[in-house]
RNA sequence: GCACCGGUGGUCUAAUGGUAAGACAUUGGCCUUCCAAGCCAAUUAUCUGGGUUCGAUUCCCAGCCGGUGCACCA
């Protein structure tokens, strides 16, 4: 398929069998929403719960659902609320967007032209004498438009507490850590993982699926101790992996390294073996769903790309139409969120670790003695007695004197030693409180899906006709299995594949009923939406020697083997777990020649 | 947000200043039919608003949606 094609046909099929369209087509649509379609819904959801069992049941982590809407100082401590929020100035000439602070910053001593308002920012562009970049025109005039990629909202009536829809799932997970450190028994390292809707109203949605204002992340947040906790390796050393190294990116004859992730993280070429980690198992995860590992990398951000509390990044990246499209990323993001919501949250936002020895220390202290203190300064004794506190932490060798002399607020204040009742106690330490550090595996279900799709998506040619079909994993194919009766004319024949879906559905599978038209057509119908396996009912199956037996068709060779009913749902099973193949089946089982 | 291109049944295309053609798909019927078979019949469309005009799907303007490029992507 060439370049360009592959997106177009997909689209096309995309509407055509319902696995996505835009939304609110009957009202004109807009812009970077899409629905799932019945196809499309079911495979999402089939990626989705893929990804809990490995991200979430493998792993032991502990799975939480966080609203979407969070109030507002969420945001301030995040940095979403500033740090998303962009200043455009717009060209009147030649129509070019630009970011107004940057512009500033460029040319002038200012370094924080972000903090001012877009009035500040238009007088400052007019005083600068500031010209377009792109066609030098003069900027001066043009008003500064303030764009927050958050869509706000209003909790309650009224607008005095303001809302906004997270930009990412993982607010959800720090925010509520205090909570969670405790279900996890306040013992590192654990992982948290949350699959829900981020929102981000998007300049220019582009790519169908790709970049919508709605999209679905899976997240997983892992916590560590920095200073104690470090990856197992040994169950993904020996996983190959196809690297795109920062150096090679920015070298002239910059090319891949293949590698293993054992090799890499040894190596430093990964700077972090927990990176190294989840790269291991998600490039073993992308497999098992679908995606076409030879259109598939790991690439490392460039230190400029990277936000700088992460020391390194990773991106997963699927080729479609020849471009390459984040579909992951992988973050070592230090301590960064949960001391800011520390910080700015009421809560305790460390983990207590207990030293594997409890430490002694001598410490210096003080009782102040407040029946003193207290009608001396009244309202003052309460800072008296905290510099007192300060200064016994600090030079303890004060106390020798007779009187040691205080600075409160600049104002000098003499006491008498005594009063503060100093002495050096010994003291054991139990263990320290840390915040924990975060590694951050991120994953954008929608191009996972498109990815799956675009990757899954082939043409062949059967019997000289055109077909087209996905050849989507077992594992996630929206629809598991078809049931048709050869003919529809034929009582005995309609029964027996009634009774076949039935047992099929009790089964659990997702099963597709079809007796209208020609088999081969229904076949088509099948192929093309990815449905892996086709199970048709034939007069040769009710009577003789092939008794109650069906025959059951694979969907990209388009082979077929004749077996007994009572064999199917253990069959099928096998087939979507990935513990048999359709050639063990046809080795086991009676061939049947088209 | 800007620029360029586009928007006609479910899908893909055609045509047109005088209400729209075809293919595929879909539905019903005939047919004991293993790879989009055949025959008969049926259903379904000019993105929205304004303008020009006797008359606009067609021409003009604006908007919306989509594609591409720019910018943006914390």
């Amino acid at each position: 398929m060439s370049e360009g094609d592959e997106s177009a046909a997909l689209t096309e099929l995309a509407k055509r069998r319902g696995f996505f369209f835009g939304s609110s087509e009957a009202y004109g649509g807009v812009g970077g929403f899409y629905t799932y379609g019945p196809q499309g819904a079911a495979l999402k959801s089939n990626v989705e719960e893929a990804w809990r069992e490995r991200f979430a049941v493998q792993e032991g982590n502990l799975e939480i659902e966080a609203p979407t809407i969070m109030p507002e100082p969420v945001f301030e401590a995040s940095g979403h609320l500033d740090g998303f929020d962009d200043m455009l100035v717009e060209c009147a000439e030649c129509g070019e967007s630009h970011r107004a602070d940057h512009l500033i910053e460029d040319n002038s001593e200012l370094e924080d032209a972000e903090t001012l308002s877009p009035e500040e920012a238009a007088e400052k562009i007019a005083d600068l004498g500031l010209v377009c970049p792109t066609c030098g025109a003069d900027l001066a005039g043009q008003s500064v438009e303030d764009f927050n990629l958050m869509f706000e909202t209003n909790i309650g009536p009224g607008s005095s507490t303001p809302g906004y829809l997270r930009p990412e799932t993982a607010q959800g997970i720090f925010v509520e850590f205090p909570r969670i450190k405790e279900y996890a028994r306040n013992s590192l390292p654990f992982g948290v993982t949350q699959v829900g809707r981020a929102y981000r109203n998007e300049i220019s949605p582009r790519k169908s699926i790709v970049r919508t204002r709605e999209f679905t992340q899976a997240e997983l947040e892992h916590f560590i101790d920095p200073e104690r906790d470090e990856a197992d390796l040994s169950a993904v050393e020996d996983v190959e992996v196809l690297l795109y190294p920062a150096t090679e990116q920015e070298a002239d004859d910059g090319d891949y390294v293949e590698t293993t992730i054992g090799e890499a993280v040894e190596d430093g070429v990964i700077g972090n073996a927990w990176l190294g980690y989840f790269l291991g198992i998600a490039q073993e995860w992308y497999e098992t769903v679908g995606v076409d590992m030879d259109r598939f990398r790991f690439r490392q951000h460039l230190a400029g790309e990277r936000a700088h509390y992460s020391s390194d990044c990773w991106d997963a990246e699927s080729e479609v139409d020849g471009d390459w499209i984040e579909i992951a990323g992988f973050s070592y993001r230090s301590d960064y969120d949960l001391s800011k919501h520390g910080e700015y949250g009421d809560d305790d936002f460390t983990v207590f670790q207990q030293y594997d020895e409890p430490k002694t220390v001598e410490r210096a202290v003080v009782d102040p003695d407040m029946a003193t203190l207290g009608p001396e300064f009244g309202a003052q004794a309460a800072d008296v007695a905290d510099a007192l506190e300060t200064l016994a932490e600090r030079d303890p060798d004060a106390f020798d004197a007779d009187e040691v002399t205080l600075d409160i607020d600049g104002e000098e204040i003499t006491v008498d030693t005594d009063v503060a009742n100093f002495s050096v106690e010994t003291q054991t330490e139990a263990g320290e409180h840390i915040t924990p550090h975060v590694v951050e595996p991120s994953f954008g279900i929608d191009r996972t899906v498109y990815t799956l799709l675009a990757h899954a998506y082939e043409t062949d040619e059967v019997d000289g006709e055109a077909r087209s079909y996905l050849s989507l994993s077992p594992s996630v194919a929206p629809t598991n299995v078809g049931v048709f009766p050869l003919v529809s004319n034929v009582d005995e024949l309609v029964d027996l594949a009634d009774d076949v879906a039935a047992e099929l559905r009790a089964a659990g599978f997702a099963v597709v009923y079809d007796d209208s038209g020609s088999i081969g057509r229904r076949y088509r119908r099948q192929d093309e939406v990815g449905t892996p396996f086709c199970i048709t009912i034939d007069r040769d199956g009710l009577e003789g020697d092939g008794a109650n037996t069906v025959t059951i068709r694979e969907r990209d060779s388009g082979k077929q083997v004749r077996l007994p009913v009572d064999d199917l749902v253990g069959t099928l099973v096998g087939l979507r777990a990935g513990t048999a193949s359709f050639d063990d089946v046809l080795d086991e089982n009676e061939v049947v020649e088209a």
